[in-house]
DNA sequence: TATTGTTATACTCTATAACTATA
DNA sequence: TATAGTTATAGAGTATAACAATA
């Protein structure tokens, strides 16, 4: 049987995972950085922001909903009030008249720096004590977990067609 | 200035974090686990179950909500459902009359076994392939952040009163 | 005919408010 | 008077359905 390895090792991961997404979600991480960088935004907007940050680049719509793992229409209807503060525009893609591309204006750009200043910095100080081998470590695991294991449920998904096993 | 570790080393943990978190919650790691081991609960009763499991003793109403991060009506509505289906019970409190002790019924304990095998089981397939150190330091290292983190927003909490900044 | 995005609507999860019983 | 839990209600976040425009 292969893809088995111990069990042991991983017992306990989902509890800590389970933690660290209600920190995420509900212990206010989000809400703590927005009053303390100065956004007054919800939270999905600012998660989009977040992504056209990390992106480097403009994104479509649907790139979007897919980085965030969510459909078109819940990053439509954020992107209107973004559009409305003037934070993000939508600009036509040469490539295709259907698609807009999505991209953070200069005030846009500079609030989602401010947010990320104040996560970054908590999150150091949080690792502040760690040797650097684990900070590094750790970036490097999380990033590694969140591919195989999205992978892994992939293949979940495609091997239980519809209806599912019972 | 103490507590300001690299900043560079933690650039890229906010999407990663934000990815595994979205994995949990809509990624349908909880969906196809639920259909894969036969449970028929919604999300929020599995985890008061996985909660319970993870305790090995029966917890209070309260403690359930602390861990779970979220508030005590919350966790009532769930456990009305469970008792209903014969999974949990509410055993007096001997030191408290006004406190109730929440139990997993042994059936109860059957499910959520049954569901955590499923999913350690893909836990352990999607790292199956990483060297068994890698494995340990990541469990290692997540609660580590769990705790570090939860410490630095309550130290955040206590030193912003009750607006905010600004 | 398939795909990109939008609008309108509905559902899931969690919080706040008001209350009861015991400490 | 404060605390543990419950009931009832409200809100945030995301999904599904129906549609328009371009491919």
């Amino acid at each position: 049987m292969p893809g088995a390895a111990k069990s042991e090792a991983v017992a306990g991961l989902l509890p800590r995972m389970s933690q660290l997404s209600a920190l995420l979600n509900r212990g206010q991480l989000f809400e703590r950085a927005a009053t303390a960088s100065g956004v007054a935004l919800e939270r999905p907007a600012v998660t989009i922001l977040v992504t056209l940050a990390t992106a480097d680049h403009p994104l479509r719509v649907g790139e979007i909903a897919t980085r965030m793992q969510v459909v078109g229409p819940h990053v439509t209807r954020q992107l209107n009030t973004l559009e409305k503060r003037g934070l993000i525009q939508r600009l036509p893609d040469p490539e295709d008249q259907r698609a807009r591309l999505i991209d953070l204006t200069p005030s846009g750009q500079r609030l989602i720096d401010r947010y990320l200043a104040v996560i970054d910095g908590w999150f150091a100080t949080a690792m502040a004590e760690w040797p650097d081998r684990d900070r590094t470590e750790f970036v490097r695991l999380l990033g590694r977990m969140v591919e195989d294991l999205t992978a892994q449920l992939d293949s979940v998904a495609d091997s239980v067609p519809e209806d599912g096993t019972r």
